[in-house]
DNA sequence: AAAACGCTTGAAAGCCTTTACACCACATGA
DNA sequence: TCATGTGGTGTAAAGGCTTTCAAGCGTTTT
């Protein structure tokens, strides 16, 4: 019933453990005639081996652990989409580390050594330089395969994979600057994402150059918070553009214009980051920087396998392309 | 560097492997005096058990395998929210396994058994009576707890929590009737699920007890398809009210159908599922059946540790509240 | 004919814990 | 005083697998 071991199906097939053991890891080294025997053995008894017993004796837990912070953001769960597709392609186990504010990330990173996994993937993109080079130290001690996906750093020994917000952020930008918008917001986050700084830093950069003042307008993720928030805009700001570090941040100011009267795209020009459900189901559509937010995970997962089996990676850095989906809230006057 | 071993704690401590173990396992049985050099120890060698050795020596993982067929979909991701949560407070990891459609899912199934987990949680909704009772029989001749989250089952020999679909499926469309809306759409997906099922039947019996004529039409989940699937009910339908089995459903439909001149909710009253972010960005703002998923995801995870530590269960089906938010999109005329 | 080799296979050590059992020192009660 | 009990600790087996090493055997080489 499941639970046959390695020395059952030894037993009944007539040979040693050893033997069995080879015909699952080194079939090659096993006679055919033999091999046959114990294949036959194996799947009358419905043996599957005992992954934990396996990985005591290999060192390989053929499980990689997933660090996150929010399942719940629609763009962690897509990677996690993409990430597990992989995985299951490379009969990598997946195990997930969701990591709360309130935890020390030294801690957690202990427990992570202590699972013996065979690789991590790095999800949460709230980290600054200084703490992903703690993360980065730790698992270089402890010779463990990491891979930073959705996380953008300069330290160039840290495998990553991402797009370049901060291109994207400068595109979006000169996009409503040539469209001869002058006021323009970028609504981003209270909290510092590592990635949000980015698109901060491209916005920055396009309005510099257009000698507009860059003017940034920090929000929870809140909606409901974000509806009193953005409702000063329309009593004391002038404001012809609006960018939302996210999509649901952007439809959810878009609403809160229309309903102070602005016309979108007419008086106001709207975008968002990542290209979600949110950016189709909007009204007006949405206009959105394209993420692979699938690709990412798939890709990252991609590379971590790689590093596990120690292949040469000629690139450890990889930038997906992005590209801007231009929809209704942005259309030219 | 956080790869000591016991022995290694052991020998520096002057104690054997046996003590060290029963300081982590079961502190009350060695003396205090001891017990403080021992954790001394552990503490400057940073040493922490392994996990893989600990889980073959006393057959349990403290992990538990979360079997989901799709991660992406909110509400999937907000469960494991509530899940991943819980497990965090009770010490277990968290293992996942999405199963795709082309798989086997017996085979799977085996697959988990070999993992040695201590129990499972099984999300995927898109299951029929026959395979709810195929995966029941797997996880009892294995002798594995297991808990069906988000999915009704009539076996009352398994342990499940969820909400009672049927009913809310009745209540919106009484509610809709109760407004004299005479020609309700119940929008559904083209691939059956159970909840799905459930929610149709609410439906049917509230139309059968007015004595109006349930219309169901089945769409597929991609938003691009509806369009064109929708397009059809402003050329030749007559229909007054919709009510779409998810959140995305409903905001497409109505998006559509005020492009083709219905004015919401005054001609068209519209209602959705899951009260999502959708139903809250959308204009009008969507009324929606509001289903507690994080807290199913968290329910059924403190349910699982009840049963994998044996403690007597009361009640091994837990059915949680649903209320109906109403908003714009369903004002009273 | 002896030596060398390659292909298969088995015996046994090792991976790192937990845990049953035995043991010891000491206290308690008769 | 001796039997009995108790708290604290150590010894060693067990858990199910991988992997090294050695050995058997038929074949090729010299």
């Amino acid at each position: 019933m499941g639970n046959a071991t390695i020395s059952d199906v030894a037993g009944a097939a007539g040979v040693s453990l050893a033997t069995v053991s080879r015909v699952l890891n080194n079939p090659e080294k096993v006679k055919e005639e033999t091999r046959q025997r114990v294949l036959k053995v194996i799947k009358e008894l419905g043996y599957r081996p005992n992954v934990i017993a396996r990985g005591l004796a290999s060192r390989k837990t053929t499980t990689v652990g997933i660090v996150i912070s929010d399942v719940t953001r629609a763009s962690v769960a897509e990677m996690l989409g993409g990430i597990g597709d992989i995985a299951q392609n490379y009969k990598y186990s997946v195990k997930l580390f969701s990591i709360r504010e309130d935890m020390d990330v030294n801690d957690i990173l202990q427990d992570i050594v202590a699972e013996q996994l065979d690789g991590v993937l790095y999800l949460n993109d709230e980290l600054s330089e200084k703490s992903i080079d703690e993360v980065r130290r730790v698992f270089v001690d402890n010779q463990i395969p990491f891979v930073l996906a959705n996380v953008v750093t300069d330290d160039p020994t840290v495998p990553m994979v991402s797009i370049d917000y901060e291109k994207a952020g400068y595109e979006i930008t000169k996009m409503m600057i040539d469209d001869n918008r002058k006021d323009i917001y970028l609504l981003s986050t209270a909290r510092r994402y590592s990635v949000n700084d980015k698109k901060e830093a491209g916005y920055q950069k396009a309005m510099n150059e257009a000698g507009l003042e860059p003017k940034i307008f920090r929000t929870s993720g809140d909606t409901h918070i974000n509806r009193q928030h953005f409702t000063t805009f329309f009593s004391d700001k002038r404001i012809d553009a609006a960018i939302g570090v996210r999509d649901s941040i952007a439809v959810s100011f878009m609403n809160i214009a229309r309903d102070h009267g602005k016309e979108v795209p007419e008086d106001l020009a709207v975008a968002g980051f990542q290209n979600t459900k949110y950016a189709l189901l909007s009204r007006p559509n949405l206009t959105s920087i394209d993420v692979p937010v699938y690709d990412i995970g798939a890709v990252s997962m991609r590379l971590l396998t790689k590093l596990m089996n120690s292949k040469d990676v000629d690139n450890i850095r990889i930038i997906l392309p992005h590209y801007i989906v231009n929809r209704e809230s942005t259309r030219k006057n």
